[in-house]
DNA sequence: TGAGATGTTTAAGCATATATTAAGTAACTT
DNA sequence: AAGTTACTTAATATATGCTTAAACATCTCA
C-alpha cells in the first residue's frame, strides 16, 4: 500500500511518515504544493494525506479538486488547523473523503487510514487482554477479572497503547508521540504521572502486577 | 454488496459514500450523468442511488428509463430536491423503486437501502428496548413501563440512534452525522442540549437512569 | 559509598468537557 | 396573521481531567 503525504510542516510530515511506515505502508512525502500536485497526479497511490494550508501555487484543496477533475479517485484525507464548521463542509465538498482537524492524535489518523483502505476488520482486535485484564475498544470498558475499572480518556489511550505493544517496553518519547497529539509538548514526567494513575486503578487493588517499569527503556504491560 | 451513487454535488455524494462504506457496502461514485449512465449499464451493482438533477446528457430520470429499457432491473433510489407530489409519481413511474426528498437524514437513506437489499429482517428491529424503555420505529411510540412518552422528531431520532448502539458510547460527531441531515452544520452543544431534553423525558421521572455520560467518549444508553 | 541519573509521588492551577438556562429563529397550525 | 411547537445557539456554571513543578525515593556506576 502506497501513501503520499503532502505537508509543509516537516515535523508533522515526518511524524506521520514514521507512524505509517511502522504499520508497513510505503510512504512518500512532499513538502510543497506544486511538487505534491505533480506526484499525486502522476504516481499511483492508494491514499493521499494532504494539508490544506501549504505553500506553492496549489493549496491542499486545489490539489484535491484538480485530482478529481482528472478522474483520479484515490481516497484523500485532508488536514487542517482548528477551523470553522464552514471549513469542514468546504473540505468535503472539494472531493476529499475524510477530514481531520489539527492537532490530532496519531492513533486517530491511523484509524481513518485503516478505514479508508478497508483493512480487513479482524486485523484490528476490539478486545485487548493481558492476564485477567481486558480492554474493549468499542465500548471503552476496562475490566480486571469481574471488576469494572473506570479510566479517563488519556489513561485509556495509554493502556490501549501499552496493550497493543504488550511485552515490549515503550519509552516515554514513543508513548508521547502515540498517545498525545503529534505536536503536543508534553514533558516525560507527564507520562510518569499517568503511569501512576493507571497503576492506581489497574494494579494497586490486585495482587499480581501487570504494568512494569523497565528502567532505562520504558514501561510495558506483561502478564506472567 | 456493490452500490453506485450518481450525484454531482460532491458534498452529498461523499457523505453518502462514507456512510454506506461504514455499513460495509462497496461504493462507487460518479459525479455526472454520462459517466454514471455508462457505469450503471456496464458494471454489475446491487443498488443505484441516483440524483434526479445532474449535469450531462442524461438526467437521473433518463438513466433509470434507459436502464429499464435495457432490462437492467437493479433497484434504484432516486434523490431529488424538495419537490411536488407530481414529481414523486413521475419518479416512481420511471421505474425507480424508491424516492427520497432532500435534505434527508442519513439514517433514513440507510433504512431504505437496507429495505431494498432485503437485509435479513432481524437486522432491522422495529421495537428497540433497554430495560423498561421501548421505542417503536413504526408507530413512533415511546414508553417507559406503562407510561407513554412524547418525543419530538429530533429527540426520537437521537434516542433511536443511541438504542441501536446500546452499551457503546457515541461521541458528538458521530451523533451529529447520524441524527442530523447530511449537510447540517450543528454545534456539539446542540447534542448536549438534546441529551438534556431526552433525559428530562425518559430519565428524570424515573428512578433508574438509562442515558449515561461517558466523559471523554460520548453518551450511551444502558440498562444495568 | 555517594553523586548523578532515573523513576515516583503529591498537590495545585489551568484547561476542557459537559450541564444548564434562556432567548432567538424557523416551521407549522389554526 | 397570531400563536404554538420545535430547533438551534449563546452565555454561563460546574465538574472533571490534564499538566506541571517540586520534593522524595531508588538505582547505577565510578
Amino acid at each position: 500500500m502506497r501513501i503520499l503525504i503532502i505537508e509543509d510542516e516537516h515535523k508533522i510530515a515526518n511524524a506521520l511518515k514514521k507512524a505509517l511506515q511502522q504499520e508497513n505502508y510505503a510512504v512518500d512525502v512532499s513538502y510543497d504544493g506544486d511538487d505534491g500536485y505533480a506526484m499525486a497526479t502522476t504516481e499511483p497511490y492508494d491514499l493521499n494525506i494532504i494539508d490544506w494550508m501549504i505553500p506553492g501555487e496549489y493549496d491542499g484543496l486545489a490539489i484535491v479538486k484538480e485530482m478529481r477533475k482528472a478522474k483520479i479517485h484515490t481516497p484523500v484525507i485532508l488536514l487542517t488547523a482548528k477551523g470553522t464548521i464552514e471549513n469542514r463542509t468546504k473540505g468535503l465538498d472539494s472531493g476529499a473523503d475524510d477530514y481531520l482537524v489539527k492537532p490530532f492524535a496519531l492513533e486517530e489518523l491511523l484509524a481513518r487510514v485503516r478505514a479508508l483502505l478497508r483493512r480487513p476488520v479482524d486485523v484490528q482486535q476490539t478486545v485487548l487482554t493481558a492476564g485477567d485484564l481486558s480492554l474493549n475498544t468499542v465500548t471503552f470498558e476496562v475490566k480486571r477479572g469481574n471488576s469494572d475499572i473506570k479510566l479517563t480518556g488519556k489513561e485509556f489511550a495509554l493502556l490501549e497503547y501499552l496493550l497493543r505493544n504488550q511485552g515490549k517496553p515503550s519509552n516515554k518519547d514513543m508513548i508521547i508521540s502515540h498517545v498525545w497529539d503529534y505536536n503536543a509538548d508534553v514533558l516525560p514526567n507527564t507520562v510518569e504521572v499517568y503511569v501512576k494513575y493507571l497503576r492506581q486503578k489497574i494494579d494497586d487493588p490486585f495482587k499480581t502486577k501487570l504494568l512494569h517499569t523497565v528502567r532505562g527503556f520504558g514501561y510495558k504491560i506483561e502478564a506472567e
